[in-house]
DNA sequence: AGATAAATGGAATTTAAATTCCAAAAGTGG
DNA sequence: CCACTTTTGGAATTTAAATTCCATTTATCT
């Protein structure tokens, strides 16, 4: 056979168009693994069962997985269109992370542009509280819940301590206890009255506070826990300063738009405390 | 100073034993924190708020997120106890393939662990809380959110009205627009005070309230509209008694979990109504 | 069965990332 | 205000990983 111009076909594996997302990268995976060499299929099948470890594998740890060279995994990914192993890996690590940090451009875009529409605004908060749900559950660690409710629901008064920022976590929390008779105390801070001499030791109390944190959440907290009484925050980082007081934490990443956060997950995680401590307190 | 064997004490900095589990290392975290210099500090708190970035990053690019040099990662990660950053990096890989499954994954596994576990409930809030806020966007008319904004950019002082379940709302409107220098009050009913008073006829009024209606809310706004002020509700439908009053409408109809909701929706529309008129009135 | 093309394994090379080192800057205590 | 320690930024070095190359094996076609 002599090269002729029909070479071009074979040139080209496969169009120099990478796969732009991992969807696409699996559909191609299926049309192509048929056809492809028993080592390389072998690779794929692998790939197939194991996608979750392409994003944090190296080459070497792949290959060894599936049982074939390193070379072979090499020659896999210029198969399935990527210039090499780490144009592929890209795609499996953006992809994991698109979600998050994507959000952080788009909002400093947002702002740029000057405030838009309101509507716009609020398809931005409505976004950005969806996304701040989802994650919440990653965040919320189920064990660390449950415990969280154990303590409020064996303690004689509940006491919520969280100003500004957190104070609508916390007047709602209110609420909620009060609907469902559990006896608890808004230290609402009015009129500079300090309420912390209500606080005895079979207490507990619930902290919110983000960053930057306000002082005063973490001062009254931290006498609560000197008195003997039970913390649970509910805080955004585990380096948070509640962090210090042996407390039960919940954390909450919420994304800001602009200065702002719409709060979503942090309501959504106090009013599944409440009403958990509520049952659990009706059913002693 | 000579090195006599004192300084062992100063060669390990933090006991040669590494954080075995994420757990761990958060916990380790916590405690070190605080004491760790300004760069190490800023680069700690930038973990602690992305964790899910170190699996899949170089000791550059996550330099580069945090703001700080590469040799500052480095420093971190011996001070946490590893040998470096490729140490603690297999720590966080090791553990990511758990957090693959999305969200839809999560949530089935969150309900299956018995529909009473706080876990489940959380579950639930979460989901009805994207539901409504999904919802927001189509019961939220633009114009008149746009001329919610207007009115209110106008107004010499807001009002805000809203107890109970709806206090949450008002208090973080309160909070937002103090942060933004608008000259707001929030009508909180303590002490029986009743600021009505101060309503004046070039104001605005924010109200708040959603079935069953609180009256004394109902009845304030009413005696507002009298003196000439401007009326936005938020409430959920049209038949609330906030209709009479010739109030611009915002709707919001949020999904209940048994006999509570997660607020998401009307925290989000609350907030951008606010962002939105700080940003009008600042731009005047 | 022999010739030719495709596929494979493994070593050599290149590239990129992790780690160390050091000089400059910022704090600290006397 | 000075000596001394700690912290920091950035470049230099080392290490490890990705990629290429080529000799060898395996399959395919006549």
């Amino acid at each position: 056979m002599d090269d002729t111009p029909l070479d071009v076909l074979k040139a080209a594996p496969d169009g120099g168009t990478p796969p732009q997302t991992i969807d696409a990268f699996f559909r191609r995976l299926g049309e192509t693994a048929e056809k492809l060499p028993k080592r390389l299929k072998q690779f794929a099948d692998f790939i197939a069962a194991n996608p979750d470890r392409v994003a944090v594998s190296t080459v070497a740890e792949l290959a060894e997985g599936a049982n074939v060279q390193p070379s072979a995994v090499m020659r896999f990914c210029q198969e399935m269109g990527f210039s090499g192993f780490s144009q592929m890996q890209r795609l499996f690590r953006s992809d994991y992370s698109q979600k998050w940090p994507d959000y952080a451009t788009r909002l400093a875009k947002l702002r740029e542009h000057g405030t838009e529409s309101p509507s716009a605004l609020l398809a931005e908060f409505v976004e950005v509280g969806r996304a701040s749900l989802e994650n919440l559950l990653t965040t919320v660690d189920p064990i660390a819940l449950q415990q969280a409710v154990d303590v409020l629901a064996r303690a004689e008064t509940i006491h919520m301590i969280g100003f500004r920022r957190a104070f609508p976590v916390t007047s709602y929390l209110a609420y909620a206890f009060e609907k469902m008779d559990v006896p608890a105390v808004l230290h609402s801070g009015i009129a500079n009255i300090n309420m912390e001499h209500l606080i005895r030791p079979n207490d507990a109390v619930i902290a919110v506070t983000f960053a930057p944190y306000t002082p005063i959440t973490i001062e009254m907290t931290a006498r609560a826990r000197t008195i003997g009484a039970d913390i649970v925050a509910i805080t955004d980082v585990v380096t948070s300063p509640l962090a210090q007081l042996k407390a039960i934490q919940l954390l909450v990443t919420e994304l800001d738009v602009g200065a702002f956060r719409a709060l979503s997950a942090s309501l959504s995680l106090a009013i599944s405390l409440a009403v958990s401590v509520g049952a659990q307190r009706n059913r002693i």
